[in-house]
DNA sequence: CCTTGACCTTCCAGCCGCTGGAACGCCCAC
DNA sequence: GTGGGCGTTCCAGCGGCTGGAAGGTCAAGG
């Protein structure tokens, strides 16, 4: 099958499929006579295999490694664990991050009358504030 | 002051200063007589406000808006508030995406033995699934 | 006065993970 | 044979910096 196709049956790109390519995530697909690149059904299993792992969010350096202990009949399930284990975390720092960001503005927002007026303590907390919070109690 | 200083006091790296003079989040720096930059206590007060708002997680752009808010005295504070809200939106979704990553990932791996052997669900969710769930239940 | 070393300048490259577009070739149906 | 829809390559750009090279400047110490 050409790249269209193996896009289609794998949700990867065909542009994306040749960028993995290119950055070696999978190997040099298979050409025709005439250059187009061919795929079979085991190198869609990959692509969405791929796929499926960066809609976790694994970065493409990760998918690699998994791609990799995948391969691997003789891989202990431990290794494979603690990447989702680091995966994890990584959620949490960014989840954590970001509620802080959202507790800071939700605060500042009630505090704002959002009317016509130009008074408004988000713009002051920006200004003045180390804590995000202007000093304001 | 010199960009080190201000970048002392400021929080914001040189670099990264001037960075934001090429892209004109900030207006062109002073000069001394050999090509310096030179930067007065208000530029500081500035770089500050950019800090705190890419601190709260606000794209270059939004900041830009941000500031062109903050010098305009006649603002209306409800236009401020309408990007506060549009930022805290847009915590919201990551967070959802996060999270949903996230119970996916200890879900797995709550089935997963985590030992020194192959069988792994996590492996095996990647590669089947359409849902993250590889069909477990 | 000269050297040293810490600063400053500019510019170019690279990070990540694609994505768009240009400029070209190929293949099939009409 | 011609039109359009595939494929190919390569280069550029997104955001938000960050690192490094190559060179100029400045203040302190010998």
């Amino acid at each position: 099958m050409n790249i269209s196709q193996a896009a289609k049956k794998s949700g990867v790109p065909a542009k994306t499929i040749r960028y993995y390519e290119s950055i070696d995530l999978i190997p040099e697909a298979g050409r025709t006579a005439s250059g187009y690149r061919v795929y079979t059904d085991k190198d869609v299993e990959r692509l969405r295999f791929i796929q499926h792992a960066r809609g976790l969010g694994f970065s493409v350096k990760d998918v690699g490694d998994l791609l990799a202990l995948w391969q691997d009949r003789s891989r202990a399930s431990a290794d494979v664990k603690a990447l989702a284990a680091r995966r994890v975390e990584e959620i949490d720092r960014k989840v954590a991050e970001l509620q802080s960001m959202r507790d800071t503005l939700t605060h500042l927002m009630d505090r704002c009358h959002g009317d016509d007026r130009p008074d408004c303590p988000i713009l002051e907390s920006l200004a003045e504030a180390g804590d995000g919070c202007g000093g304001c109690h």
